[in-house]
DNA sequence: GGGGCGCATGGTAACGTCAACATGGCACCT
DNA sequence: AGGTGCCATGTTGACGTTACCATGCGCCCC
């Protein structure tokens, strides 16, 4: 059992002081080359590894970020969760995860997560309608993943009304004209976005706009919302995300209605099991990972102050690429099966 | 921006010493009723919160455990994880995530948590295989889910072959004489378990057993497997978990096949859209939550060394119950509408 | 040629907490 | 009455790191 090895070790090793150790290991540049070479090499041979509690007491800063959710019941979130994990993860940051558990107490969440000294915090949506009456403890830094714009904390959004629009609209072109519509529940900010794209879309184009049906982000939601689909004799379907969209499509087929012939579904997220779906779901796809990426590059960068590397610029950069103007990420619709041309 | 408030702090406004207040936050029994009420109101009164960082320094305990993950693309792994977050908050212990990301490489996944300083390690099925022949970093206590015993960490697992009998027995009590098995990815704990209580039920009841399919989890490689089911004539299928039934489900529907007229479907895992998919598939239902709590459990107390509450105690003796004797968490067969009796 | 400046490096203290030891008071015993 | 021991509380220092200031050296410029 042996003993840590510290700073202090390392300098000794190396005939430096301490403090020179620590310019090395912070890639100070007031360290002659040569200095720095043997600091190395010696913290590699004493197989030195910094002590992260000591400096987190000492600089405040602990490079730790919470994720605040809801649940991970649902695909979508737990997409999030492993991009945000990755994306920490390429910046030296350990994630740590926090569930409401169904109580909706943001404030709760908020407060556990500065307890274990968390620099910052992402929130993802379902949380976010809470999160807006909640009390943010002041110097936690905060990134919230579709939600309202708030001047209380930054955003990051996927375009969910472009997805919407494209998904309505492609429906519409396939010669349907009316279209219904299976949105989450209330109080989520992405399937409001959703909700009210299918709407735009639907009175722009003249078409009528069947009421709404509205389930909670489940496939037995989506279930209770198809019977209803089938008892009104809807032929052109757009769920607010893909489980949902399985339940339509189960209960449909119960029915006795046929996919695509009597009734086209198209859903929202591409979910890996969507293809798999009977019949494999026409769905706009959401870009998670850029998605993750981003939340993470605006919490480090709002957290790290001013301090900005080329190395952060560059990936911006790079980024900006993949999503529109106003920041939002951009989605692709992908077709398959449940929906066809000329039904 | 007000500063933190720290021990110093509450103890003079309490005017006591530090150390007294650091008693009241520790539980110690050497302290004055009086003198505990007049601290504790003013650590209510100042907004106190002990600093983590600092108390990890001094203790060389983080609180905090990860959490290594091969992928959360998988249902089951995002439930599991689900779990675990919820049993380690539940003990005040933060939890940090770390995924593989296809690399296979837990060595280095386990010398990320030691730099981010955690006391301990809950490695999920997928990534055991890699773990056996991993360095394990001195003093990072482990508890490994679904794993083979070994003697360089304790194991929690699910009762994996008594789910698959339950299956394969439903089967065969429904009047099949040859049941197909869509394995998991060889490599896997589970999925190597499943498939021997498959084939030893067949074996023991004298049926044939037929070739396996192997899939990797994913529903895409399920219906991969359900184009072989459907090209030989399989009249009876138990799938290693449900996305690979859904994946099934699928290829079959697609070769005309009907279930559960033609082929009776069992799944594993009893994920939440099992219920939606087409038709409701009849599973094996896990209890990730007793197993995440479990899990939690054995790894605190190893951390903890003998420390030992009352109300772990209690906690302990209830799940007891839950499972069966030897430590697997018991699982349920679910019947629904992918089988049906008298086919 | 002396004053000043830039650069590499060292010394010291402090972040907040807790373990170990020290202290002082009071009750009980002989 | 003096001693013994227990109990509540206080004092001191250390965990590993980094910010701040100090030092000493060589070089340039007027």
């Amino acid at each position: 059992m042996q003993k840590r090895v510290s700073m202090a070790d390392v300098a000794q090793h190396a005939g430096v002081s301490g403090q020179t150790v620590s310019r090395v290991v912070n890639n100070s540049p007031r360290v002659d080359p040569a200095t720095r070479a043997r600091v190395e090499r010696a913290m590699a041979t004493l197989g030195y590894r910094p002590h992260r509690a000591a400096r987190a007491l000492r600089t405040g800063r602990t490079h730790t970020i919470g994720l605040v959710v809801s649940t991970l019941a649902t695909v979508g979130n737990s997409r999030m969760l492993q991009a945000v994990a990755d994306a920490a993860a390429s910046r030296g940051f350990a994630l740590t995860v926090v569930t409401l558990g169904g109580s909706d107490d943001v404030s709760a969440a908020f407060e556990r997560l500065v307890e274990q000294g968390v620099d910052g915090a992402i929130v993802l949506n379902e949380a976010t309608a809470a999160a807006r009456g909640a009390r943010i403890p002041p110097g936690l830094h905060l990134v919230v993943v579709d939600s309202l714009p708030d001047d209380r904390f930054v955003g990051v959004q996927t375009d969910h009304a472009g997805g919407a629009r494209a998904a309505v609209e492609h429906l519409l072109q396939l010669g349907h004209e009316e279209v219904w519509h299976v949105a989450g529940p209330r109080g989520s900010f992405a399937a409001e976005q959703r909700e009210s794209a299918w709407r735009d879309v639907l009175v722009s184009a003249g078409a009528t706009v069947p009421n709404v049906l509205r389930g909670d982000w489940s496939a037995a939601s989506g279930a209770a919302a198809g019977v209803e689909l089938a008892k009104a004799g809807a032929t052109a379907v757009f769920c607010a995300n893909d489980q949902m969209a399985l339940g339509v499509l189960r209960a449909l087929a119960e029915a006795g209605r046929e996919v695509p012939d009597d009734v086209a579904v198209v859903g929202f997220d591409d979910v890996a099991d969507a293809a798999q779906y009977r019949p494999p779901l026409t769905t706009v796809r959401q870009n998670f990972d850029v998605l993750g990426e981003r939340a993470v590059a605006m919490l480090v960068h709002s957290i790290d102050g001013t301090g900005h590397t080329r190395e952060e610029h560059d990936r911006e950069e790079h980024d900006r690429d993949e999503h529109d103007r106003a920041g939002r990420v951009a989605t692709t619709l992908v077709v398959r099966q449940s929906t066809r041309v000329g039904r």
